[in-house]
DNA sequence: GATAGTTTCATACAAGTGTTTGAATTGCAA
DNA sequence: TTGCAATTCAAACACTTGTATGAAACTATC
């Protein structure tokens, strides 16, 4: 075991290079370049590319929700076992936001790599992340608690579009950069946080049907 | 020329395989099996494997495209130049939606290669791919019509998180199906269409001050 | 029906992939 | 120091990838 460096060295390495440039076009070899060791240490250390790729993500994505939980929970705490919605919210979507944007120096390589796991579903991740759902499913339930007269189809379709604001928007920022010629800032990170918030929190919190009827009356006009 | 036979056996193939599977493990090998054609056609009417693949995106994303602002062209003759917000949001999110939920033997084979196109990002396609920015701003400008008194922020915000919702839940669907436990019905397209619309109207139409600062004012007090 | 141009085909090629091997090196305990 | 296990290393392996080749088959024109 010793010192454990090649192993390290190899994890840190690989991170960088993923969040970089996709599991795509990152090859062994490039890692083992990067980390300075030699092409049969991957196999010694992981057993497999695979499990290399399997062991990163599953570190960061416990670390990821360990960070979530932890910000649910302590508003949970303060709010007497039932903490504001947009709290709920900004706990669910914050953390990844927080990392994944802002000045490029600021991003950690732990979150971009992340999302290049949850945009390219590679099979070794694929296979895991079917443990995220019990992770949502206790923010499904803290709102629940927040919105008691919201029936669980809104609140999970809630979840699912607060989810879908945040992803999109660090998958698409240079577009929306681009897009709106730098009127959208995506590196003032709170502010993408609090649009993202108030967009969910509205969605959640508007009655269903006078929200939707109308949308419906309207589109048939249309056609 | 004659009969393009093989040309376009090679074109459907490669986009069910690809819509099926990913571009990441769908071989020129497992097209032309598809197609039950020659490897050696696949260079010989296309030039290479990423021309072929540029070729069909292209396609598609004209035909997508020009679905999305029939629609909207539609909607805004019959308003006198000046569509509703819902209408021209339907328009942007309809087809898609449309096209990649619903039941399974209902969906287009095009429009789940565009959500592959849309993920995964491969070297060929992201090359073409900023064309649609110039798209995308005519759906600016619509919004902008329609809702005179928002600033280019808010609808750009608005913009992208319309797109968002849709793609997210198009690539989720599985995810939230179990999530819910099937309580969100991802079949009933329409009233996805709706739900998405209707979320996304009401964050462009909300004023910025009232429905954000308070979010932010809790969120401080939670830490 | 011969000819020229197009299309198909089996096959080979060069490059790159993850993985394995077995010998060399290292670090540590007896 | 000696011995032994853990680790590193260069090299090779087996396989897959996209692409290229040149002969064969086809098609249409004269």
């Amino acid at each position: 075991m010793a010192s454990d460096h090649t192993r390290s060295a190899i994890l840190a390495a690989a991170e960088r290079l993923y969040a970089d440039r996709g599991f795509g076009d990152v090859t062994l070899r490039d890692i083992v370049a990067e980390a300075n060791v030699n092409l049969a240490a991957v196999n010694y250390h992981f057993g497999s590319k695979d499990e290399l790729i399997a062991e990163l993500f599953v570190s960061r994505s416990i670390a990821t929700n360990r960070e979530r939980l932890r910000e649910l929970k302590a508003a949970e705490e303060q709010g007497g076992g039932r903490a504001p919605i947009e709290v709920i919210l900004r706990a669910l979507v914050g953390p990844t936001l927080r990392g994944c944007l802002g000045p490029e120096n600021q991003r950690s390589t732990a979150a971009r790599f992340m999302i290049r796991a949850s945009i390219e579903s590679v099979p070794p991740i694929r296979r895991i992340k079917n443990r995220e759902i019990d992770h949502l499913r206790k923010f499904a339930g803290a709102m629940r608690r927040a919105l008691p007269d919201r029936s669980d189809v809104d609140i999970y379709w809630g979840l699912n579009f607060a989810l879908a604001m945040a992803h999109h928007t660090i998958r698409e920022s240079e577009r929306l950069t681009k897009l709106s010629e730098g009127q959208c800032d995506l590196d003032d990170v709170e502010d993408v946080v609090a649009r993202v918030v108030s967009v969910a929190t509205m969605a959640l919190r508007a009655g269903k049907a006078e929200a939707r009827a109308p949308a419906r009356a309207l589109a048939r006009d249309a056609r």
